[in-house]
DNA sequence: GGCAACCTGTAAAGATCGTTTCAGAGTAAC
DNA sequence: GTTACTCTGAAACGATCTTTACAGGTTGCC
């Protein structure tokens, strides 16, 4: 396997034409490589024991232009090796016409999604998880202009899983009613990313007042609803687009929803066995594949 | 195990007591985590868009002494982290406290959306992406009991980027008035995955009577109405829940309203620019990250 | 609607850095 | 012993950086 030639090897294969001083210098980047090249000149210098001009000098003899350039080729080799995501987007096929503008919105789609991951809190997870799960708990669901779509898609689900779950009209004039009757029981489920509206927050916040659980949706930079929410999913929204990408969203609802399903097996197969019944009766659906 | 505390969980666990510009900085610092923080400040506040302050703010408010402190620690970290044998960096870290179901849950839906992207003919792409950006075409949407949501995604931003964009209702009993509209050139865009409903097959059926395109988005398996669909796109959905995932119909969906919006970049500019000012002049909308 | 508190960027100061210059030390050849 | 050459670091330089001071702008509260 290939491995992309990066600076360490250049500094190996020129070992032989270095100086003495020179020498020192590679021994010190290569004993703690690459982070020894990432200080400032004079400190590598130092832990080195040469001066400045001899770094200079030895990322000249590598073919850089300077120091600089030197360091920041390190940086780039150094952010590389930490990117190695944890689920990758497999290998592009060959001789297919994808468009680029269609591979880069896929490559960000893929990278926002582990990045949510891996900044998602475990614990945040099981907490909102076990929340939804208590029916004890009424649950109430509200989206913003864009997310409505993902408030919509959980509120979809949760209602076949579980009962007493309500998803809150889009028009803001008719929030109070619902706010008469959340308690410290309720919990208010609310997806905002950024354009964060203001009348959501206003809606948290009396929520809040009232004693409810707020856990909330949102982006990598964080609803100013953060403030009165108990637990916070952050998700990665930017992609080549205008538009963020909510992808991230629901992907965390959508294990919500197995997590939730799980946690209450036995009253949810009832629950999906009568509606199965109910289905049956209308005709509506088609036998299952 | 337990993982040694770094900076990055400081800078986690402290996102609730962050400005709006300290969170820009955090998200650019986690987003390239650590090497990001390793530059000069200039550069950092630069790539994160915010001033060189924000950035000395946000190392005080981590508990360092500047700057230049915060930076070492973040560079010791590095140092250590690639001190350890690349085998033992993971991708799925262990000291992660995700339960096993979600973490099988996320490894089914990247393997769903690999497999949706290689199966998805880039010319059927292409071919959805020009009937959607033809505003000749008015634009029709429907999703069934499960993917409705996924309907009002595509809805929502489409109508955004363009005119002549309708999603049906719900109810299939005013679908008719619907119908009555539709000609060759319209365009049906129709969201059936599996417990394929009837009356959807119905209205495909008629749509194409009346001679308009129709665009199914489906499961692997195939709807029904691929019988009469100009263009499919198969997503596969299966994740280990009661439930099906939609998560590569959005991702499908997402990436042509980002192709579309280009395609028809200036007239979609506009567009969007009147209805910035629309949302200004109401002030529900908080300022842009 | 007005006031206080907070947030955030501009600009300037002072520190540090990267680079260059130059002179001295060392070495090999004759 | 002299000469020519290479190697090296001290010192000085502008450039860049980090930090600080300050002022405009926004938000929240009464």
């Amino acid at each position: 396997m290939k491995r992309p030639r990066i600076v360490k090897d250049l500094i190996l294969e020129n070992t032989g034409a270095l100086t003495p001083a020179e020498r020192l210098l590679a021994d010190a980047l290569l004993s703690d490589y690459p982070v020894a090249g990432l200080q400032s000149i004079t400190r590598l210098a130092e832990a080195a024991g040469v001066s400045t001009p001899t770094v200079v000098r030895l990322a000249r003899k590598l073919g850089f232009e300077g120091f600089s350039e030197f360091q920041d080729t390190l940086r780039e080799e150094a952010s590389a090796q930490f990117k190695q995501p944890m689920l990758k987007r497999e290998r592009w096929p060959e001789n297919r016409g994808d468009s680029p503008a269609f591979r880069d919105f896929a490559e960000a789609a893929f990278n926002n999604l582990n990045r949510t991951i891996e900044r998602l809190d475990p614990a945040t997870f099981d907490d909102i998880a076990a929340l939804l799960s208590d029916t004890a708990r009424p649950v109430y669901l509200i989206g913003g202009r864009i997310t409505r779509s993902n408030a919509d898609y959980l509120f979809n689900h949760l209602q076949i899983v579980r009962p007493n779950v309500t998803l809150l009209s889009q028009s803001s004039n008719v929030w109070p009613q619902y706010l008469l009757d959340m308690d410290e029981r309720s919990v208010l489920v609310v997806f905002d990313i950024r354009r964060y509206e203001r009348d959501m927050a206003t809606l948290a916040a009396l929520t809040k007042e009232r004693g409810a659980r707020i856990v909330l949706f949102t982006d990598q930079w964080g609803s100013p609803i953060g403030k009165h929410a108990d637990h916070v999913v952050n998700a990665m929204v930017e992609v080549p687009s205008s538009w963020d990408s909510t992808l991230a969203i629901n992907l965390i609802a959508e294990a919500l929803i197995a997590e939730v399903q799980t946690r209450r097996w036995d009253e949810a197969r009832e629950r999906i066995e009568q509606l199965e019944d109910l289905f049956q009766s209308t005709r509506t659906f088609r036998r299952l594949p």
